[in-house]
DNA sequence: ATTTTTAGTTGATAAAAGCTACTATTCACC
DNA sequence: GGTGAATAGTAGCTTTTATCAACTAAAAAT
């Protein structure tokens, strides 16, 4: 095994092992009514107020017709409206109500509840080691694109 | 924010970063004709000759009626086959063919090569590093059970 | 011996995702 | 400035994925 190859097994094996631990393979997120989709809809539109469809079906790699479709029930649930934009008419504004707000915050407060009941017993030492292997991995990979 | 808070965060921002890199969000494997949940049955199998539905369906959290049906297609594809277990008259073990492991095979190496293609531009040095945090967020994260 | 649990299947259905075609703009560019 | 190509979004339809409830047969529990 070359070190790359190395590499390459260990990573695919820190997958296996991190993905089910965080529950990042389930079909509903956090146990809620809704799916992964879904929910990222709504964080994509929480981190990027304004944004239309289109922004959102290309960063999320979905169709633009399912997209419609998740985007019109959120708006029936009063989490979103949407205002056509006045440099594009054909594109909407997004923005998230009061009330997605209040969905989306909860999403996260719900999702870091999920994380601090897997790291709750660990030292402040582990924090620390954690917190620079994270930060390690990301800036490693970030170097491709 | 404590330090607990801080690794709750630092958590998140990472999936934020590392799932879509590693195109771990997507609806089909690795844009193959299979979705993630058929292609982990056949890991699953892979690395688990002679399980049985029972044990699959625990391990990976999915519905049974749902599973049976995944094998039977994978049964019919030719991937696999079943024996009625001698132990249990009830239950299969299940085992991978030939064709079932050629194909659980290809799976490995195209998760290799999208890898490689992440890390190829890497130094040496990057590569001890990035294993060393894996290890090292594996290693923590695995005191909690 | 009887009840309860477990392994797996089937049928029906719901939910999620995708494809094609369409309207209405906007953009490119001659 | 007019024409064709590209883009934003929607609608209809279909396929795929997932779930639920009911069932058989065998094993385990009491």
């Amino acid at each position: 095994m070359t070190e790359k190859e190395k590499v390459i097994y260990r990573i695919r094996a820190f997958n296996r092992f991190y993905m089910p631990k965080l529950r990042l393979l389930d079909n509903h997120y956090l146990d809620s009514e809704y799916t992964p989709t879904e929910a990222r809809v709504l964080f994509e539109i929480y981190e990027n107020d304004g944004c239309n469809a289109a922004y959102i079906a290309k960063k999320m790699n979905i169709d633009k017709s399912y997209l419609s479709r998740i985007i019109r029930a959120h708006e029936t649930k009063g989490y979103l409206v949407r205002n056509v934009s006045e440099t594009d008419s054909r594109a909407y504004q997004i923005h998230l109500t009061e009330k997605g707000i209040a969905q989306t915050k909860d999403f996260i407060k719900k999702s870091n509840q999920q994380i601090e009941n897997i790291i709750k017993s660990l030292r402040k030492e582990d924090y620390a080691e954690l917190i620079k292997a994270l930060n390690t991995i990301t800036e490693i990979l970030e170097k491709h694109d």
